[in-house]
DNA sequence: GAGCACTGC
């Protein structure tokens, strides 16, 4: 035998899997069901092992498990290494499947069986949204008691305006509920018939495609086939319950449980429309596992919790917040007798705090967890660790598949459970060359389509970065389309984001008109938050508006990335939800396969961690640097939340959690939010000081600024600045305003305020309110001691403070850099000498946003451990005698 | 004198 130096990578490859093979421990089911050995070559110690190790869990795809050994599974994993290697030197030779062929043939072929490959493997685990069925009009004769809160909460959608004098949440409410609604709507399939039209060109600018691959449809057949049956059931129970027979889960129901049953943390890998959401808690609660205790499933969204809590109860003929219920921010919809729970992952994270060991659960199922929200991946962390002392704590982790061995690896090896989905087929298409500018070549394509098929055939959607993208794309697409005049068939134009008024939303919910076709300008709203009926086409130009935090400035900026190939495989997937569709990618299939990442970074290493930090902190977690995160965020960025935490005394020298931060933890705040409210029974202002966190955790969507009316909208905002208070009295204004109004919503409008957005602050000071209490702080208002409140807000923000330097720029006091005051600010021309911001913020420049004047001697008297007197001092005592006497004359 | 993807507690 050669020395392994001199042997090729494949003998290697080869003589390290027979090794293996001595090794290799099969565990499988016989035909009747029971466990036996098939290898006996082992020692009693080799076997020991291998069954340690022993706990892959194999799904055929038809339903029967197998488990094998660690060792098979590492194995295969070789293997496919192996045929790739051969591949590649197969390669060199130019050799495919045993022809000869020049070099560019040989890279065409190859080229292409790449992309079949990787669009195949993509097929099963593209597509992983977010989708819930809900039932037709509730139908009395089923016999259950329906919650009439749906119908009426419809009702109120049809008729805003009478709702509004009844229920003050009526807006948000309606919007939720109409996501919910729109479930309904698009019961059954529609266009059944496929067409082949190739794509055809008109336009002299045309881009131009290639198609490249089609994304299978999946359990297509099963669902037209059955249909049909299913409507023929004669009460809405019944047919309820046929529905439930129809999903793809149903067929693994007791493979499902005996896999529940055997082990303690399971991965299941569910596609949309599998419905594993609403069936698996059933089935849990079927076998019994409720009377242990509660089965707890989170979600990443409100809607998406009420909307499958809804189902489900409908489906097991239940009261809404009885047997079933959902938990989200602002609204428990549960009770004593609840045992299925939907809720938020960040609702089961604030669950956490109260009880540690998550005692009055049986089971946990973490749904959608490959979406990685910050809750999700923290969530993970914890329930990893109870699951070690509480052994009777069940785990689903449900992910897609992208992602599956991932968590498996990550919970120990838990085994994987494959549950198949339902889709229409995707045709792919991508440039030929790639797209200087994506945002022209967007409009270009949408018009080649609106052009080229028929209308009626199906609405586009098109993905953009952001709000002032999507208007110019409105702008570009009404221009040329009037210049074809009535030559072609009405293109609606409906953009949508999330900060657009409510009223504006609503328009893309409504049907297309016959003989006109609807185009979707959308963020990534559209990518996992809502779901659009009709969409047969999808413009994806590959490009996201990124939130990334930069540790060291503890700066936030949004980035135009590109997209992961998991989002743009679930941008496509968003038009085969009805019938057939086709994707249009702005970019190549080369571009597709080697420039784009796998998955997008997941948030908790891109996010400022010091709410993470203080959570975890709460819980009693003080080794953050060693907590077992999927994915660590950088240590840097834990520094700088244990540096700030330490700053503002909520933790102690040692790392320990104090008083203040105990009280601050209760919270859903940012911690600095949080210190200020703490900080306000001090100043006796605690009344507006949760009024103005209330506003600024709101974020940026309180003004509203239409395009057409921007001088009016900032002079209405002017207003609110009268005597340059500073930002943060002007949102106290805005909200003590709104309030006198008796939260009008046409003061709102009168005033360029959307409405949502202050609703929604009203939401979170209520609820702040409630948590005064729990933390014994008395509501004191003090609306006339400005420099009492002002105090506060510094007592909260003091590492955020800043000194104006002599060319107006500003620099920050304690990690110096240079900054300037936001434009939007209304001190953007007063430029204080000294002032607090509320956040950083990296666009052109280096912005403050959020500004308040600020008395450099405060931060000594407030914060004498951060800042000592010369921080405050040193430039004052060079510049000051002058500077002040030179201001005075001035 | 400039710009705000999306969630969630």
């Amino acid at each position: 035998m050669q020395p392994f130096w001199l042997r090729s990578e494949e003998e290697r490859l080869r003589d390290q899997r027979e090794r293996e093979e001595l090794e290799c421990h099969v565990r499988e089911r016989d035909a009747a069901g029971t466990r036996k050995l098939t290898d006996q070559k082992l020692t009693k110690k080799e076997e020991e092992e291998a069954i340690r190790r022993s706990n892959v869990l194999e799904n055929d795809g038809i339903g029967t498990l197998r488990k094998v050994s660690r060792q098979e599974y590492l194995k295969k994993r070789e293997q496919k290494k192996l045929e790739e290697l051969r591949d590649d030197i197969e390669d060199e030779q130019y050799l495919f499947e045993g022809v000869k062929l020049t070099e560019a043939e040989y890279r065409e072929l190859r080229y292409k069986r790449e992309i079949y490959e990787l669009v195949k493997k993509r097929t099963e685990e593209s597509d992983y949204t977010n989708e819930y069925r809900m039932p037709e009009a509730y139908d009395q004769e089923g016999g259950v008691n329906q919650e009439k809160r749906f119908a009426v909460a419809l009702q109120r959608y049809r008729d805003p305006a009478a709702e509004e004098k009844m229920n003050p949440f009526a807006e948000q409410e309606a919007w939720e509920e109409h996501q919910i609604g729109k479930a309904t709507l698009k019961f059954g399939s529609k266009d059944k018939k496929q067409k082949h039209d190739d794509y055809e060109f008109v336009f002299e600018d045309q881009i131009e495609f290639i198609k490249a691959t089609v994304m299978d449809g999946v359990n297509v057949e099963q669902e037209l086939t059955e249909a049909p049956e299913v409507s023929a059931a004669k009460t809405a129970f019944e047919k309820l319950q046929n529905d439930r027979k129809t999903l793809p889960v149903y067929p693994y129901r007791d493979e499902l449980l005996q896999a529940v049953n055997d082990h303690q943390v399971l991965v299941i890998v569910g596609e949309t429309g599998s419905g594993k959401t609403t069936q698996i808690p059933q089935y849990l609660h079927e076998a019994g596992y409720t009377a242990r205790g509660k089965i707890g499933c989170t979600q990443p969204r409100r809607v998406a919790a009420m909307s499958v809590a809804a189902r489900v109860s409908q489906e097991m003929g239940v009261k809404l917040g009885h047997e079933v219920g959902y938990s989200i921010r602002f609204e428990d919809c549960t009770s004593e007798k609840t045992v299925l729970k939907y809720m938020t992952d960040g609702m089961l994270l604030r669950e956490f705090l109260g009880e540690p060991d998550l005692a009055s659960y049986s089971v946990v199922m973490v749904d959608e967890a490959h979406e990685r929200t910050l809750s999700t991946d923290i969530l993970f962390g914890l329930v990893k660790d109870i699951a070690r002392f509480r052994p009777d704590l069940k785990l689903l982790i449900s992910s897609a598949t992208l992602d599956a061995e991932k968590f498996s690896d990550y919970f120990d090896s838990a085994p994987i459970f494959k549950i198949p989905g339902r889709r229409f087929p995707v045709e792919i298409h991508y440039t030929k060359a790639p797209e200087a500018d994506y945002l022209d070549a967007a409009i270009v394509t949408a018009l080649q389509i609106h052009v080229t098929q028929p209308p009626g055939d199906g609405d586009i959607l098109v993905f953009l970065t952001g709000q002032e993208e999507i208007e110019t794309a409105e702008e570009i697409l009404k221009h040329r389309t009037r210049g074809l005049g009535t030559k072609i068939a009405e293109l609606i134009i409906c953009p949508i984001y999330a900060n657009l008024p409510t009223e504006l939303q609503a328009k893309i919910f409504e049907p297309t008109p016959e003989g006109a076709r609807k185009v979707v300008l959308a963020t990534n709203i559209a990518e996992t938050s809502l779901t659009i009926d009709g969409i047969k086409y999808v413009i994806d130009p590959g490009f996201v508006k990124m939130k990334s935090y930069n540790p060291r400035t503890g700066m936030e900026s949004l980035l135009v990335t590109p997209i992961s190939k998991a989002s743009a495989n679930q941008r496509a997937g968003r038009s085969g939800r009805t019938g057939p569709g086709k994707c249009f990618r702005l970019y190549t299939a080369y571009n597709y396969y080697n420039d784009l990442d796998d998955n997008t970074i997941p948030e908790i290493q891109r996010t400022n961690l010091a709410n993470v930090v203080l959570s975890l902190k709460s819980l009693g977690i003080n080794d953050l640097l060693n907590f077992d995160f999927m994915d660590p965020p950088p240590s840097e960025a834990l520094l700088k939340a244990l540096e700030l935490l330490y700053a503002l005394s909520a933790l102690n020298k040692h790392g320990e959690l104090t008083k203040v931060g105990r009280r601050m933890a209760e919270f859903p705040l940012d911690p600095m939010l949080s210190k200020m409210i703490v900080a306000s029974d001090k100043y006796k202002c605690s009344d507006e000081i949760i009024s103005i966190a209330a506003m600024l955790s709101i974020g940026n969507s309180i003004f509203y600024r239409p395009k057409d009316k921007q001088v009016h909208a900032d002079n209405a905002r002017l207003n609110f600045h009268m005597g340059n208070v500073g930002d943060h009295i002007a949102l106290l204004k805005v909200y003590s305003s709104w309030k006198e109004t008796n939260f009008s919503t046409q003061w709102c409008y009168e005033n360029y305020i959307q409405v949502r957005s202050m609703k929604r602050a009203r939401d979170i000071r209520d609820q702040l309110e409630g948590l005064l209490e729990r933390v014994e702080i008395e509501l004191i208002s003090n609306s006339n001691d400005l420099d009492a409140i002002k105090k506060a807000i510094t007592s909260g923000f003091f590492p955020n403070s800043a000194k104006l330097q002599k060319n107006g720029s500003y620099r920050t006091v304690k990690h110096p850099q240079t900054v300037h005051i936001h434009p939007s600010s209304g001190l953007a021309q007063v430029l204080p000498r000294w002032v607090v911001y509320h956040e950083l913020v990296l666009t052109t420049k280096e912005y403050m946003r959020q500004v308040t004047e600020l008395k450099p001697e405060w931060l000594v008297e407030i914060a004498p451990h951060y800042y000592q007197l010369k921080d405050v001092e040193d430039t004052a005592s060079k510049k000051m005698p002058r500077g002040e006497g030179r201001a005075s004359k001035d």
